[in-house]
This record gives C-alpha cells, sequence and structure tokens, in this order.
DNA sequence: TTAGGGTTAG
C-alpha cells in the first residue's frame, strides 16, 4: 500500500509526506489532491512550487490540481505560467482534463477570450470541455453567449448534454429571465430522462419563478415527484414575487405538514411573506421558529424580521429586534428607517440616521440615502432638506439618478417647486423616475398645467418614454386640478399609443377623476367596462366620490360589494358612517360602528391612524398652510395616544386636513 | 493509484 492510503485530512496527508525522505510523483499528487479536497488553495500552489524546486515534474494528474487552485484564488499569473508550462510540452496539448482545467480556470479569471483560445485548440473537446465553456460565459455575465455556445455543442458530433451542462444552461436562462427557453431545456429534460433529478427541476423551478412564469413554475412544482426544501422555499418565494403572500404562507404549512425541515432561506421568504400580508401572528411564530434554530441574530434575518413588524405595524417590536444585532450593515439600517418612516413616524427615522452616523461603522450608501430623504419628505422641514442636500454634495451622491429624483421629490414636498426644478435643471442625465418626480411635484400642490407641460416636455423633447409610474402621475394631477379631458386624454395615450396596460390604481385615479366632477355614471360604467375585476381600491374611490357628491343610493350599492371584498378595512365603514351621519341617519351609523366593533378590526383601524398621521404630517408640512408649524409638529409628537382614543373621530375628518389638525391643536 | 465542468430558495 506504501504511501497510498486515503487520507481523513490534509493534516495527516502533510504530516506522513513530511516524514518521507524520498517522494515519487504520484505522492506528490495525493498530496496536493488531500489539501485541494480541504480547499486549502493556498497550500496546493505552495507545494506545487516545491515540487518544482524538487526538480520533479509535474504531469496530467498534478496540473489540474493546480490549475484549480489558481481558479479558486483567482491568481491568474500563476495559472498563466502553468499554461506557459503546458505550451512547451506536447504530450499535454490533447489531454482533456489539462485543457478543461485551463478553461475553467481563465473563465473564473475573467479572461473568456483566452478561454476561448484553449478551447480552440483541443482537437476533440468533450462534453467537460464544451460545458465548461459554456459556464464561463454564464458566471461572466455574458448568458446569451452561454446559450450560443451551447447551440454549437448541440451540432456537434459525439456529445451529449449532460445533467451539469444543462444546469449551467438553466441558469443562463434564469439570467436572461428567458423562460421561453427555459421551456426548451424543460422539454428536453423530459424527453431525455432527467425527468427526475431534483436539483436540475429546481433550477427550472427558479428560473420560471424569476422570468415571470408564474404558472409553469406552480404547475412544475405540482408535478414534482420529490421536493426537498430548496423545492419549498422557491416556491414560497415565487407566490410571495407574485403578490400572493397569503397562498405562500399556507404552502409553507403544507411544507411543515409534510415534514420538511426550514432553514434559513425558507425563514426570510416566508417573513417576507408575512410583512406582505401583514400577518403579524403568523410573523411572531415565524420569529420563534428563527430563535429555535438559532438564527435570529445573523442580519440578514434580523432584517427580515425588523422589515416584518414594521410591514406588520409593529415598529417597537421591530426596533428590539434591530437593537439586537450584533453586527448592523447598512440594509438593516434601510429596513429601520424606510420602516419607521412607512409607520408614519419620519421623525425616528431621521433620529436613527444621526445616531448610525455618530457610531460611524456604517456607511451609508445611495439606497439608504434615498430612504433617508424619503424620511425627510415626509416631514417637509425645508432647512432638513437643505441640509440633506449639502449632505448628498458632500458625500458624492449627487450624481445617482435615483438620489435626484428623491431630491426632487422632497424639495417639492417641502413646498418649494423653485428648489426641485432648480434640481431638476441641474441633472445630467433625466430617466423616467426623474422626469416623474417632477412631474408628481407639481400635481400634488394642484399645478396640473405645469405637470402637462412637463409631460408634455418629456414625451417630446427627451428619449425616456413614460411609464405606469408616471402615467399614475399625471393622471393624478389632472384628477387634483380638476383637468377632467386632459385626463381622458392622457389615458388613452397610455394605453393606445404606449400600449401600457393599466393597473388598478390607474383605473382607481381614473374614476376619482371622474368622481370629482361629479361624472359618477361614467365612472361606475368604466369600472364595469375594465378588463379586471374592481379591486377594493376602485371601489373605495368610488364610494369616496358618492360621498362627496352624496348619493346615497349608489353608495350603498358600491359598499356592498366593497364590504364582500374587503370586509376589515375601518376606513370605509367610516366613509359609509360619515354620509349617513351627514344625512342624519343615526340608527345606520350606529349599526355599522357595531359591526366595526363586532369585527374586531384592527389592522384596518392600525393603517388608518398611519395614514392619518403622514396626512397630518404633509398639511403641517405645507409652508403656505401654517406658519407656526414647529410648534404643531412638537405637539403630534405626542400624537400617538390622542389619536388612539379620539380614533374614530380622527377618521370621520380624514378628507379634510385642516380640521383634523385644528383638533389636534385644539386637544392639546 | 491520482485528474476536469454545475445549480437552485434569500
Amino acid at each position: 500500500m506504501g504511501f497510498y492510503r486515503k487520507f481523513s485530512s490534509s493534516v495527516d496527508a502533510r504530516q506522513v509526506f513530511g516524514e518521507m525522505t524520498k517522494r515519487s510523483l504520484y505522492q506528490w499528487n495525493t498530496l496536493l489532491k488531500s489539501l485541494s479536497r480541504d480547499k486549502l488553495w493556498e497550500d496546493v500552489l505552495c507545494h506545487f512550487s516545491q515540487m518544482f524546486r524538487d526538480e520533479e515534474k509535474p504531469d496530467n494528474f498534478t496540473l489540474p490540481v493546480a490549475l484549480k487552485a489558481c481558479a479558486e484564488l483567482r491568481e491568474v499569473k500563476y495559472g498563466e505560467m502553468i499554461h506557459g508550462f503546458v505550451q512547451k510540452d506536447a504530450t499535454f496539448g490533447s489531454d482533456l482534463y489539462v485543457g478543461s482545467s485551463l478553461i475553467d480556470m481563465y473563465a473564473k479569471c475573467g479572461k473568456m477570450a483566452e478561454a476561448l483560445r484553449v478551447f480552440d485548440e483541443l482537437e476533440k473537446p468533450d462534453i467537460v470541455t464544451w460545458s465548461s465553456m459554456v459556464s464561463g460565459f454564464e458566471k461572466n455575465g455574458f448568458p446569451s453567449d452561454a446559450l450560443e455556445f451551447f447551440r454549437r455543442m448541440a451540432m456537434a458530433p459525439d456529445v451529449t448534454p449532460d445533467r451539469v451542462t444543462l444546469i449551467t444552461l438553466v441558469s443562463a436562462c434564469t439570467k436572461l429571465s428567458n423562460s421561453r427557453t427555459g421551456r426548451c431545456v424543460h422539454g428536453f429534460v423530459m424527453r431525455r430522462g432527467f425527468e427526475k433529478d431534483l436539483s436540475l427541476l429546481n433550477s427550472l423551478l427558479n428560473c420560471y419563478a424569476k422570468s415571470r412564469a408564474f404558472k409553469e413554475a406552480v404547475n412544475l412544482f405540482k408535478m414534482m415527484a420529490e421536493r426537498d426544501v430548496i423545492s419549498w422555499s422557491t416556491v414560497i418565494a415565487c407566490y410571495v414575487q407574485n403578490g400572493a403572500a397569503t397562498v405562500a404562507l399556507r404552502v409553507f404549512n403544507e411544507m411543515m405538514d409534510n415534514g420538511t425541515e426550514p432553514n434559513v432561506a425558507t425563514i426570510l421568504c416566508v417573513l417576507q411573506a408575512c410583512a406582505a400580508a401583514h400577518d403579524l401572528e403568523q410573523g411572531c411564530k415565524t420569529h420563534e421558529l428563527a430563535i429555535r434554530k438559532g438564527v435570529e441574530t445573523q442580519v440578514k434575518v434580523s432584517t427580515a424580521l425588523v422589515d416584518m413588524y414594521m410591514k406588520c405595524f409593529s415598529p417597537e417590536e421591530a426596533y428590539a429586534v434591530f437593537s439586537r444585532i450584533p453586527k448592523k450593515d447598512v440594509v438593516c439600517w434601510v429596513a429601520l428607517i424606510s420602516g419607521f418612516t412607512s409607520n408614519g413616524m419620519a421623525e425616528r427615522s431621521i433620529e436613527e440616521f444621526s445616531k448610525m452616523m455618530l457610531e460611524n461603522n456604517t456607511r451609508p450608501d445611495a439606497i439608504l440615502m434615498v430612504k433617508v430623504l424619503g424620511s425627510c419628505s415626509e416631514l417637509g422641514f425645508l432647512e432638513q432638506a437643505e441640509c440633506f442636500h449639502s449632505y448628498v454634495i458632500k458625500f458624492g451622491f449627487d450624481s445617482n439618478q435615483f438620489i435626484g429624483a428623491s431630491l426632487v421629490e422632497l424639495y417639492s414636498r417641502c413646498g418649494s417647486l423653485s428648489h426641485a426644478s432648480k434640481v431638476f435643471n441641474e441633472i445630467s442625465l433625466k430617466d423616467t423616475v426623474v422626469w416623474t418626480s417632477l412631474i408628481t411635484g407639481y400635481g400634488i400642490h394642484g399645478k396640473g398645467a405645469k405637470a402637462l407641460e412637463t409631460f408634455d416636455h418629456m414625451v417630446k423633447s427627451s428619449e425616456v418614454k413614460p411609464n405606469e409610474v408616471t402615467f399614475l402621475s399625471i393622471l393624478s394631477a389632472c384628477s387634483h386640478s380638476g383637468l377632467i379631458h386632459d385626463g381622458l386624454r392622457i389615458f388613452e395615450l397610455m394605453v393606445s399609443d404606449y400600449r401600457l396596460v393599466p393597473n388598478p390604481e390607474h383605473y382607481a385615479v381614473l374614476v376619482d377623476l371622474l368622481g370629482r366632477v361629479g361624472e359618477l355614471d361614467t365612472a361606475i360604467e368604466i369600472t364595469r367596462r375594465m378588463p379586471i375585476s374592481p379591486t377594493p381600491q376602485i371601489l373605495g374611490t368610488l364610494l369616496g366620490a358618492c360621498r362627496i357628491h352624496q348619493n346615497g343610493e349608489m353608495a350603498e350599492t358600491v359598499a356592498k360589494k366593497l364590504f364582500e371584498l374587503e370586509s376589515n378595512h375601518a376606513g370605509y365603514y367610516m366613509l359609509m358612517s360619515n354620509m349617513y351621519g351627514v344625512k342624519g341617519e343615526w340608527e345606520n351609523v350606529e349599526k355599522l360602528r357595531n359591526s366595526v366593533k363586532n369585527r374586531g378590526i384592527k389592522k384596518g383601524l392600525a393603517e388608518s391612524l398611519i395614514e392619518i398621521r403622514r396626512k397630518v404630517h404633509r398639511f403641517v408640512a405645507d409652508d403656505n398652510l401654517h406658519p407656526e408649524k414647529e410648534k404643531i409638529y412638537r405637539l403630534l409628537k405626542q400624537l400617538g395616544l390622542h389619536m388612539k382614543e379620539d380614533l374614530e373621530k380622527s377618521v370621520y375628518f380624514e378628507s379634510e386636513g385642516v380640521s383634523l389638525c385644528d383638533s389636534v391643536y385644539a386637544e392639546a
């Protein structure tokens, strides 16, 4: 047996090797293999160099191991040296093991031209060398070249793709979001007898999920004979990404009943589902699961928990998790800061941001800055906006388009359209988001004509195209300024010229536009004729319009439908109750309020509370409306309790910012 | 007696 034996670790191998006085080539190879098995790449190269010094000539077994180490360490210079050695010796020229290792080394070091040169010199490449090329293109960000190379391979004689090739290919399709090719590969997989290959099917599942082939993903999952934790997690994430968070949670429970043990990745996507479904109960259960598995303080898990608690309207629980994170990164700060803002606590966001800057061990990035500017814009203090603007310039973020757009939005929300348009004009490369921000700014200040002018300018003088959000902004601007004909024209433009499919929000704005000017019949007609079924948001808007124009009969019809769809949104009940109130139908008011109480509607109340807070903030932020904003703002700090105690009254005044603020002011 | 390519949930 001699030196050869299966070492349980490279430590044993090295020890035995060290004690030897004379080493054969085979013994060198065994040692190198053993080191590579333990991923001790530096040691591999170190011993490989030693081998040269001992004048032992490496053979076709040694070279792949050394090249693998170069690939893993991205040591292209060393790899090139080995390549030089290979070229001097004709015996290596036709060796496919050496060839594929060279290709892989160059590919991993990002040198695809060199990899291709090696490949082209091979007389008869086999499946592994072909696959190495496909994988190289895929890894270096050229997925379409990977597909092209695969096509070349399919034409070559004597090579048949195996499971590794197919997995690489599916990965390329995923990167291209190309579910069509994914489907072809799927067909091939089934025909060639790979239909039971779990990793391959999981890759396909992921490809469908990522390339918006929702139905295909679900169908594939349903017909899989075997599923592992990856299959389940992929499909759960797929449901979440397609807006079906409740289904995602159901699938998760099915997975647990099935006896599949969840892991960190599962926990992460389930937390996302809880956040999207605002399901605090399931969220807490998942939190317990994370604790039991000992992964709660992993920064990704904690971040997902912070996000979940924030989206479930529990900012203090979120903060508790956040404060336990041992190594905070910029992403978890983003979750905290944006979470406070969306809970109507923008001031807290700014405080936390200051803390982060003081701690001085996390560098803000562009995303964080966008969030902070967003928090600032919720508060609406011009001086603070200017301060953050100078910060943005100081740290060199001002060339970022997203930040540019946020600044435009910030200044317009602070009531300074002149600052907003100044920032806008200074942005050299204006993308759709930047244009949209300015249009939105004009819209929220009731400057519909300016918004239309900007929109026209965007369409005529720039190369960027308006998208769904731009249309939502411009439609909303028209609605707020009562520009009904322009609004209808724009809606038509969106559908016929830009071929954009209106989403429920667009229909809601359209209904709002018509509702505001009393065109209730037309609004109803539109909800009947639109290709989607009416959402609570659309019906809610319609109900709001009925209230403005005091059309009780229509309101009751709409409300009936609305309550069927959304039975626990307190705001809609309050809207209806308000209508009855105005007409003095107190019996109906009482009936509705009781039904709210009996249903134990809480989440809806929390949502309304946040909405109200936002509205008050915005109202207070507006310079023109209130010169004493600082004073009121201090009072608003104590708002939480006041609002909760007097919630119904607050909701009652929801759309009249002035009355609401006055009532808060008076109370305090 | 020893050697080469791969992926997937977040």
